[in-house]
DNA sequence: AAGTGGTCTAGACCACATT
DNA sequence: ATGTGGTCTAGACCACTTC
């Protein structure tokens, strides 16, 4: 493992384990490279995961510190806001999913221009309801191109995608960009998420992107209200 | 203006101008080096802020290549997805405040907590509607300690509350930790709104941190569902 | 004035992909 | 075998805070 993983780790078990408290001045960065027999950079490069991770905060002339995060909030920020499906978003428990349509069309117009390919290309067009611990959970409308995920079968989409692209494609997926945004349930998201006609429902649109650059997936995720939350961090430069 | 911001800034723009295309293969670090007359730990941060924004992908052993976006998905990339309050995020429209209540209180049980500050402690106690355009778009319920935001006066709640404790009382905000749900209006809510009754609001729950790592915010910002959304760009590893 | 973190370098070596 | 990007170093200089 990486050098500044390492150190990243070690201090931010510190943190979490509580010998570094809120507030608390945090050794220097000069201190650290001979602790850990690192240089500046490297040790630089530690620091600024967790200041990324929103635990740690640095002064430039004055030193770093831990942030006054309550325990709940230093919890919710280490379980790393990461890239999943739903699936893997919830391990351990049991998920399914219910196949509403699975064919191949000519790619519409909307889901050319986000997955920029050109009108007339074709696509899966896979449409299921999620399960989690058989609660309806998700809606998930997926747009993927036959040429860049080929040879999908029935038995691939009733699990996860995800594995199917990356374990038997061995295909990597590098990034999404994702857009959230909230609106009223249709009558039949209504029905099949167990909501009530005009519940608000979160509408995660989403452009998957492969380590090659190209997008690989279009999908509209409807979650019900109850079931859905999102993490962020933002930071000022 | 550092190294590395200049040479981002340069390929971004090649990016967004056309000179580098979807999927493009764009030069080496090793050219770039002597192209920018940089070492390669600056060529490489450079290039490392472009991958966590979405616009390019780095593959060991092959290059980088410029992710397969279309134009609407640069713009949306480029806009930085930066920490701002209604009042920046609007910037050139008119943003005004409806203030429901401004106090001083015993801090709550909750924003105790959040605020990692001891009970019995005094916090002010802000609910607002912001209207934009006069339209009215959220209604904030905030909560800052008194000794760390001192001396608010009805008019610096009017406008930005950012602005008075930036450029009044020259303090620095770090970072914002932020919880993004979803939820019916209650009916007082969509009252406010001008939404009907059990209409969906989006919910952003935030926690503002000063560069002192202190918490100095509280808020519960509740918005109409038709006038919010996030983007997110999540990247693996 | 002294000490912090931020930037930058020149060069070494490594992991990985392509040829 | 060659060449890519990834990590790491030792040290220089700078911007900023604190004393």
């Amino acid at each position: 493992m990486q050098k500044y993983v390492v150190i990243s780790n070690d201090i931010r078990n510190k943190i979490v384990k509580g010998e570094y408290v809120a507030n608390q001045q945090i050794p220097f960065e000069k201190d650290m490279c001979i602790h850990y027999n690192a240089s500046k950079m490297t040790v630089k490069k530690a620091l600024d995961i967790l200041v990324a991770e929103g635990l740690v905060i640095k002064r430039r002339g004055s030193g770093t510190f831990v942030k006054d995060l309550n325990l709940e909030e230093i919890e919710r920020v280490t379980m790393a806001n990461q890239f999943r499906g739903t699936t893997a978003l919830n391990a351990g428990k049991k998920v399914r999913s219910k196949i509403l349509n699975f064919s191949i069309v000519k790619v519409p117009e909307e889901a050319a221009k986000k997955l920029n390919i050109s009108l007339g290309s074709f696509v899966y067009d896979i449409y299921r309801v999620r399960y989690v611990e058989d609660e309806p959970t998700v809606m998930e409308k997926i747009y993927m191109p036959i040429d860049l995920i080929p040879n999908i079968k029935e038995k691939n989409i009733s699990g996860s995608i995800y594995d199917y692209i990356e374990k038997d494609l061995h295909l990597k997926i590098q990034s999404a960009h994702r857009t959230v945004s909230v609106r009223k349930a249709t009558d039949f998201e209504a029905d099949e998420l167990g909501l009530e006609k005009g519940d608000p429902v979160a509408v995660a649109e989403q452009i998957g992107y492969l380590d090659t650059g190209n997008a690989f997936e279009f999908s509209t995720s409807v979650h019900r209200y109850d079931k859905f939350a999102v993490e962020i961090v933002l930071t000022r430069n």
